[in-house]
DNA sequence: CAGAATACCTGCGGGC
DNA sequence: TGCCCGCAGGTATTCT
């Protein structure tokens, strides 16, 4: 489900809900997710207020006075927000359940998502310590993704698609960024010139903005906190419309695979 | 070190 | 209708 625009839409729904809320119980009914969710968690959250909120690349931070809840929704999480319990269904894993009765549930049904607490700064976590720059923020410039192609083979899309490098930008988006910025996927980062660098980050910016605009993408079952879809979907220039006729030129939509994630391209706009 | 492959998991659509 | 295959918004870990 998530890529950065899908989380910030989900954090933003998300805090005026729960700011200041305090947690009345906890129910764990699945903790298989990507690692084990404690089976503390309902001791450690009892009785405790959420502070605030924020977002660190795809992570969602729920910061307590005495530690942090780190949330990732992976490919198919999504957290939502009930002011009466509905019935549960089948991935329905966790539910938090406030002061107000308001209820918390995060649903997953691949479980690739993941649940932890930290008691340490929540940046400090082996998870987040190694994280690249946020995509929106200032310092992710033309020079610093520029300094990471050097001397690199790898496909571009795979290197804007490093976390470690920027966060945030999952296939979706790389590859709308790629066509919107008129640079095949596959290029090798090492021909990208400074100027290519200066057009990809700025088309980055300007996919993810657009679709937080958007309220995310919903492709089959993204919803926002409040049970809302996401409508970038209808922005989309080649995620997903490989055979179709490019809304530019009209050259048919090609596909390939990199790194195991079709990628869409325009053979014509993109070279 | 870079880069590729593998692993985790369920659901869905298409082909037969 | 059912079975098998490939594919899906992510990313840590293990391999070469």
């Amino acid at each position: 489900m998530p890529e950065l625009p899908e989380v910030e839409t989900t954090l933003r729904g998300l805090k005026p809900h729960l700011e200041n809320q305090t947690v009345r119980d906890v129910i764990l009914r699945c903790d298989k997710l990507r690692w084990p969710i404690s089976k503390n968690l309902k001791a450690i959250l009892h009785k405790k207020s959420i502070q605030s909120f924020s977002r660190r690349g795809k992570y969602l931070l729920f910061h307590f006075k005495h530690g942090t809840l780190i949330i990732h929704l992976g490919m198919s999480g999504k957290l939502q927000i009930f002011t009466a319990a509905p019935a549960v269904k089948k991935h329905d894993h966790v539910d938090i359940i406030f002061a107000d009765k308001k209820l918390l549930r995060y649903t997953d049904p691949r479980r690739f998502g993941a649940i932890l607490w930290t008691q340490n700064p929540p940046h400090q976590h082996p998870l987040l310590c190694h994280l690249g720059v946020e995509p929106l923020e200032k310092n992710f410039t033309a020079k610093y993704l520029f300094d990471y192609t050097q001397k690199r083979n790898l496909a571009i899309k795979l290197l804007i698609m490093n976390a470690n490098i920027v966060v945030g930008v999952g296939n979706i988006y790389a590859t709308e960024a790629l066509f919107m910025a008129g640079i095949h996927p596959a290029t090798p980062a090492k021909l990208l010139t400074l100027q290519h660098c200066q057009t990809l980050v700025r088309t980055i910016k300007k996919i993810l903005k657009q679709a937080i605009q958007q309220g995310g993408t919903t492709l089959k079952d993204f919803m926002n906190s409040d049970g809302k879809p996401g409508y970038f979907s209808q922005e989309l220039q080649v995620y997903g419309r490989q055979s179709q006729p490019c809304f530019v030129c009209e050259t048919i939509v090609q596909s390939m695979q990199l790194g195991k994630r079709s990628s869409a391209f325009c053979p014509t706009c993109q070279s």
